[in-house]
RNA sequence: GCUGGAAUAGCUCAGUUGGUAGAGCAACUGAUUCGUAAUCAGUAGGUCGGAGGUUCGACUCCUCUUUCCAGCACCA
């Protein structure tokens, strides 16, 4: 007689070899358990539960579950594909934040009918409830079985796993080498699934491997959460910014100009503003802005390493009236350094804070291209802290509470940051890049960050901190960064006067705190859906007659509001003030000043703002926006 | 760059066995002078992304090309 403690605290006794699957029918659960916890590890319902265990059954419901249904559906779905298409080879099924996806490798594309077909048969098979067999074998076994099916990639992953013996799932007759653990059969899964997309990808995510063929789905544990998943998903792509971008008229981009912007007025008043902002915060910490050329020999991006490294993303130019290569700016570093090379620095002009809004231009892959979130032409609220080793510390974390200082006023409370370190294709010693790693680390544990490793992925003169925000769609975008640099200054001749009259490199910080302007107005339309902070706003007020009688009332009130420096229009169309104000809310603009009768009489005004309304003197009103656009000016104090 | 999809008026979209284009909103003109999310009427607007081809005839079929969208890859 074996025991086992339920999470309850009750003590379970049964005899014999006991699985998942005899606790679940002992509770009556045997029609709704779909996996175990035992011991605090998930496992499949059919597991063995060694005596003594903790054992707890998990439901569909359970949120613990959620993910093996994803995973369980995947396998579902490269079930179906391999019986449709018994030529496909399988590739990998892991599951995605809202679903799955499995890759294949198959002659033809998948057309889209193919998808609704597979679909379909999908949602059959479940009906048929088909058990997932776990099989545990020796991998000899599983590399025989696989080899005899001609799975390449399977073999491929097989012989990477170093353990003995491996678990394989039989869904019919579709082996799929898994960790597991899954649902014990289709039935369990539910309907609450769909398949989204189908699209390329590569093996192991590499695009010099093969091209497979990615079948992509969404799965929840009920019907509601499906069908509120693509309500999220509408209601996200109302903000997308390339379409609120086109409806409050605040860019455009076209053929001719391809990941570059044509910014309308509002757009670039908005890009205006945010820049001041930016300029503030940095004069108060101590940056001096500079500006370099655009346009620059190659001589420059061959001696600091870019040429050889990203020549094939550069903009070069060709002249006839001149051999002399040049190239568009892909970044403004080693610009900075001529500048810091002008003369002699002591060591006492240290940390230099070398600031520009610099224009860059890099040719990306076509296929990048997204909207404001990936360009080809775009600004860097870009700095180089030219600094000795000891100061890295003190310069990162000064330059952390900087970034989240911005980060707070402009509504970003949250975001994360990842730790990328020393890539395989570098330059620098060892002994370098340990410096850099350590001072960097430490110094975000000062700053009090809480990061994420990105193990490879710094750049290749030093490890960076990134900064990554969300878009509206759930796709990450990196804006702010910091990177240590040992390797430039060195390579671009820079040096300083040490207090003991010698000369060394200085250590360069590349950062910035919005990354690309581009972008980062990108985020700031999703997250506020057009509806800017008043201080953000292309216009803050609209001033809006409700007959002609109220023009020149309304004119001088207009000259007051611009006077006071608030960004105002003024709509004496001869149209009904219901419509002025539809239109002007659509706009989103923060203000609606409505003038009538009544106003001119009393000299008031009727006051909109959201969709409340006041009538206030026109000092008051002046006041209500020019306090809610100093709002801002908080933020200029430290933190 | 790769795989798939798409491109028709300023915007959103109709337009199937190939017979040279249509709606709503926006714009413009006129009337309406109105109190907080759409007043009425009229007018104008398109080489159907571009270049070739098939055909008596192409928005529609084929080829090439550009751009955009989704995913992948890339991102100093």
């Amino acid at each position: 007689m074996a025991q086992f403690a339920l999470r309850n605290g009750e003590i379970l006794q049964l005899e014999g070899i006991v699985t998942g699957k005899d606790v679940a029918r002992h509770l009556g659960l045997d029609k709704t358990a779909v996996l175990t916890q035992t011991n605090g590890v998930t496992r499949d319902l059919s597991d063995e539960i060694p005596e003594g265990a903790q054992i707890d059954i998990l439901t569909i419901k359970s949120p613990l579950a959620l993910d093996i249904l994803r995973h369980s559906t995947a396998h579902l779905l490269a079930y179906v594909v391999k019986t449709l298409f018994p030529e496909a080879k399988l590739g990998v099924g892991p599951t995605t934040e809202s679903g799955f996806f499995y890759d294949f490798q198959v002659e033809q594309p998948f057309a889209p009918e193919y998808i609704e077909n597979i679909e379909k048969k999908m949602h059959e098979v479940v009906e048929q409830d088909i058990e997932f067999e776990k099989i545990q074998m020796p991998k000899d076994d599983a590399l025989k079985i696989y080899e005899g099916l001609g799975e390449i990639f399977k073999i491929e992953l097989l012989k990477g796993i170093s353990d003995e013996t491996v678990s394989v799932y039989k869904l019919g007759d579709v082996y799929d080498l898994c960790r597991g653990p899954h649902f014990p059969s289709t039935k369990l899964l539910g309907k609450a699934f769909k398949i989204t997309t189908s699209s390329g990808s590569y093996w192991k995510g590499d695009s010099s491997k093969e091209s497979l063929q990615r079948v992509s789905g969404i799965a929840y544990p009920n019907k509601d959460e499906l069908a509120a998943h693509f309500t999220r998903m509408e209601e996200a792509a109302k903000r997308d910014h390339r379409k609120i971008g086109v409806e409050l008229n605040l860019f455009h981009i076209q053929d001719v100009a391809p990941g570059s912007i044509f910014w309308h007025t509002k757009g670039w008043t908005l890009y205006r503003t945010l820049k001041s902002f930016i300029r503030s915060k940095i004069e108060q910490d101590g940056y001096k802005e500079v500006k370099t050329p655009v346009l620059v020999d190659r001589v420059l991006w061959e001696k600091s390493g870019h040429w050889e490294k990203f020549k094939e993303n550069m903009f070069i130019t060709e002249s006839a009236e001149e051999e002399r290569v040049m190239a568009l700016k892909p970044m403004n570093c080693p610009c900075h350094v001529q500048i810091f090379n002008q003369g002699v620095v002591s060591y006492r002009d240290l940390p230099w804070r070398m600031a520009e809004f610099g224009s860059c231009h890099r040719f990306e892959p076509s296929g990048a291209l997204h909207g404001l979130m990936r360009v080809r032409g775009f600004v860097q609220d870009d700095a180089h802290i030219f600094c000795t080793k000891e100061q890295i510390v003190s310069e990162t974390k000064k330059f952390c509470d900087l970034l989240r200082s911005i980060y707070k006023a402009l509504g970003f409370e949250s975001f994360f940051v990842k730790f990328s370190d020393r890539p395989a294709k570098r330059a620098g010693s060892d002994e370098i890049w340990d410096i850099a790693e350590k001072s960097l680390r430490d110094a975000a544990t000062a700053a009090g960050l809480d990061y994420a490793l990105n193990p490879g992925e710094g750049a290749f003169y030093g490890p960076k901190l990134e900064f990554v925000l969300k878009d509206c769609l759930g796709r990450d975008w990196q804006c702010g960064t910091l990177q240590v640099d040992f390797v430039l200054p060195a390579r671009l001749d820079a040096h300083y006067v040490t207090e003991n009259g010698t000369r060394e490199h200085p250590v360069m910080l590349h950062r910035a705190v919005l990354g690309s302007m581009e972008r980062f107005i990108g985020i700031l339309i999703e997250q506020y859906a057009g509806k800017f902070p008043t201080w953000l706003a292309p216009v803050q007020v609209v001033v809006a007659t409700i007959t002609e009688e109220a023009n020149s009332f309304a004119e001088t009130l207009y000259k007051r509001l611009q006077n006071n420096e608030i960004r105002a229009e003024i709509d004496i169309r001869n149209e009904k003030i219901s419509y002025k104000v539809r239109e002007h809310a659509t706009q989103k603009i923060p203000y609606i000043f409505v003038v009538g009768k009544s106003e001119i009489e009393n000299n008031s005004v009727s006051v909109r703002f959201g969709s409340d309304t006041k009538v206030l003197t026109i000092n008051e009103a002046i006041s209500m926006v020019k306090e809610d656009i100093s709002i801002i000016s908080l933020t200029k104090d430290p933190l």
